[in-house]
DNA sequence: TAAATATATCAATAATTCATGATATATGGA
DNA sequence: TCCATATATCATGAATTATTGATATATTTA
């Protein structure tokens, strides 16, 4: 993630419909949602809610998945924690030492092994 | 932070002077910068410099303070966990009570006390 | 009060983005 | 092979956004 990938990865973020896109992909974590169930659940048309998920896909902020005919979405938290770094670079007077690890158990990733990612995971 | 906020938020982020302000003002925290010295860094011409932040302050990621002839820019570390903390709602499989400190360590705020905010200034 | 400095606002044009209707592609089942 | 389902792509017009030159406002100093 550097300056001229970030804007493009905000920009997603910018609108309505892919922000609550996105939220909602977070929130079902490594279970994802079809196109079809972010455009019922949302109320938008399909080639819409199409368009939209084409940005974020572009992004970084999330992936998909075929699965015969359906297409399953899943937030990237590898991207986001990538994001989310960039932004707060050098954040609590230049220690980013100390902020990388805050920023790692923010975007805990379903993605990886539980066990490297306890913090996620346990109570 | 709503949806209806959040967007602009986002969108303020989007535009690579903007966000190379901000992450700039992250940089400085509680020192902050003056509008002039963020043009000189960025290169950037003074009445540009002067809409983008506004569209920052509008954002409520950033603030300012006017001393005498000069305005002095802020992250306001706030308005970045707000924002921060609508994205990654229910994040880590639904488990916000989980995430929401971790949220709160990463967006440390210089501008509460240190003995609020000890894990940003701690070894 | 007049000049200089720092920053904000305005008006206009150029560029970008958005939702939409229509259509295309990919897959599975009859 | 034909049809149905799920999703993507294309072209277009409307709306939004960005930068710029010019000018205005606020503050300090002479």
């Amino acid at each position: 993630m550097d300056i001229t990938t970030a804007p493009t990865a905000f920009s997603a973020l910018s609108q309505p419909t892919r922000l609550n896109v996105f939220r909602l992909l977070v929130k079902a974590g490594n279970i994802g949602m079809l196109s079809g169930e972010l455009g019922q659940a949302l109320g938008i048309r399909q080639n819409t809610m199409s368009a939209n998920l084409a940005i974020l896909l572009q992004s970084g902020l999330i992936r998909n998945a075929r699965n015969g005919r359906t297409i399953r979405y899943f937030a990237d938290f590898n991207g986001i924690h990538g994001l989310l770094a960039f932004l707060m670079e050098d954040c609590c007077g230049g220690n980013p030492a100390l902020c990388e690890p805050l920023i790692t158990q923010l975007t805990c990733n379903p993605n990886t092994h539980k066990e490297d990612n306890d913090a996620c995971y346990s109570s």
